[in-house]
DNA sequence: CTGAAAGCGCTTACAG
DNA sequence: CTGAAAGCGCTTACAG
């Protein structure tokens, strides 16, 4: 690879020239930053950014540690990262902490090793002695989605309480009572949140969530499947099912199509996230959309005023209830669905 | 940031030594070793991989460009070169190219700024000069899924053409004649290669396939929409739709839906690649599924291989036909298709 | 076994 | 406007 020598010989200047015209440093000749540009092109030289960033201090690079790269909300929501970054002048590295705190932990580090200019998490299962130290390194760091209590940065994440209140009337005027929800692990927020909303919702309406049903989960699909298939295995089965994520609401519905159940006539279900596939299952499921695309770009732009030395801003965007057929219709049998065209972004 | 320096000073010793400790150098006294361990723990020293890298002229790290994160395809092929460059001492930066050639070039370019040590890619639509560029310049490189003809470096797919054979034979047994597709670009190999598969599996049954059932898609979701819109615009619209991937399918259906059809009974729908969701569809979709797990681990190992100067070896997987629902039944219908729990990986 | 020194490819005061 | 030189944080012959 040719190097900055090489562009400088070639165009008969020194490296120093080379660099200002690269960084377009005013004070160059006209003539010389025509050679340069000349040689750059000849050579189809390419400035090593290792040795920039080990000058400058500087990466130019975001972290990003997400939760699940097999989950399309997390997906979803690197996609809108990676372009608010990418407008911003930043690239971004991902890590997939696969719901494991210490793969976790091994992004982290890998990312702090490359030198990246700030850190985006959206914390597994657990406390992060790292990430406190981290954070309290003064690392640019902001959560997004998951944040952990007592590491004090940025939060940009959906506020779930209204739209769960919403599902749980939805349910409750369909004539459902026992109602069960499938958590995440209590040490995610949002694990702990959705629940807390959902046993708030029901005793509003003077419903209680009994231990049994509530099914812990990790946010995968095996552990919906697990859950559900001990909800199934009760004296009493819940009429209802609400699965923290989307994940969990793919494994509960494969226990119930194992046990030969129908949706919604034996059992109903209900998801937080909602995803492109949830209207083409029989049925289609009733679910919590959050404004993913929003959440990603806020989270960017938080990092990024830390980064660049300005106050950055938490973030609390309203997630919202999509009723769909999967907890019952309210008037019988309806002809159709006519849901229309549904964009996949 | 502690560097080196500091390790030294703490250490009493000097920065050579350190250097040799970090990188476990035989030649360190015991009593040096400890102390520069203290040392490192004491400070919480990370080396800079920067500066590393600038030195060694070697990153560790792998380049993914895939073509779309929003595809579960890719998703699960990112999920095993992870996986597999970690278990060989790698790390992966992954790019989205957004099935956009220039993004892709966008990310090539970038992650050759890093100085990655190797690149796999599934390249998007079209010829990439850049590609071109990069095979002739010696950068170690692999295809993956896809490949671009007249470059020479080795490919790790998948090959559908005996599964759409048992796809075609599986709706002619049915009683389908008037088959579509909804192809990918064509100037990718992907794209290409399943409508010929399909178009000569047709033909061993006597079938033609009209270019009105050719639809031209993306391998995004708003394409298989756009196509199947124009199918069902046809005077004779086909019996089947065949979508060259599960993201057309998801549009495809949202097509048909729209429309107030029913999925088999008014048209019927196959897709290549199987995704979890597939069997909780109404009805399930009869998909051809690839062993993408092994595609991405194949990959590593050759890109490794290449890295680390040995041979490399291409490597073509079968990909096979899993029939459900969504093509008609062979006899009346089933009481419930019974498939077990199915596993998300 | 250990350290001084060179050098990887850049950027950026400093002097002219 | 331009170049020589220092220095970012490492690694690695070389000499002892």
């Amino acid at each position: 690879m040719a190097s900055i020598k090489d562009v400088a010989a070639q165009a008969g200047v020194s490296v120093a020239t080379v660099s200002r015209v690269l960084n377009s440093h005013p004070s160059v000749s006209p003539d010389a930053r025509r050679r340069v540009l000349a040689a750059v092109e000849a050579l189809g030289y390419r400035p090593n950014t290792l040795a920039r960033s080990l000058r400058t201090d500087q990466t130019r690079t975001l972290g990003l540690v997400i939760s699940d790269v097999l989950n399309p909300y997390f997906t979803a929501l690197a996609r809108s990262v990676e372009e608010e970054a990418r407008a911003l002048g930043y690239s971004v590295i991902i890590g997939n902490a696969d719901e494991q705190p210490e793969q976790q932990d091994h992004h982290v580090r890998t990312l702090l090793d490359r030198r990246i200019d700030g850190l985006l998490v959206s914390p597994a299962d657990g406390d992060s002695p790292l990430l406190h130290d981290v954070a309290r390194a003064g690392t640019p760091m902001v959560f997004v989605d998951r944040w952990m209590p007592g590491v004090d940065v940025p939060v940009v994440r959906a506020d779930g309480h209204r739209a769960i209140q919403d599902l749980v009337a939805h349910l409750y005027a369909l004539g459902h009572r026992r109602l069960a929800i499938i958590a995440g692990p209590a040490a995610t927020t949002t694990g702990n949140e959705r629940v807390e909303a959902f046993r708030a919702a029901m005793s509003a309406h003077g419903l209680a969530l009994p231990d049994a049903y509530i099914g812990q989960g990790d946010f995968q699909a095996a552990s919906g499947r697990r859950a559900t298939e001990q909800f199934l295995a009760l004296p009493q089965p819940p009429e209802i099912v609400f699965a923290a994520d989307n994940l969990m609401a793919l494994g509960a519905l494969d226990a119930i199509r194992a046990h030969g159940l129908r949706v919604p006539g034996d059992i109903g279900l209900a998801a937080f996230d909602d995803i492109p596939w949830f209207v083409h299952t029989g049925p289609p499921i009733t679910a919590i959309a959050q404004p993913t695309g929003e959440l990603g770009r806020a989270a960017v732009r938080a990092l990024v005023d830390i980064v660049e030395g300005r106050p950055p801003q938490s973030v609390t965007l309203p997630a919202r209830l999509v009723v769909r057929g999967s907890c019952g219709e309210r008037s019988g049998e309806p002809p159709l669905p006519a849901s229309g065209p549904r964009s996949n972004a």
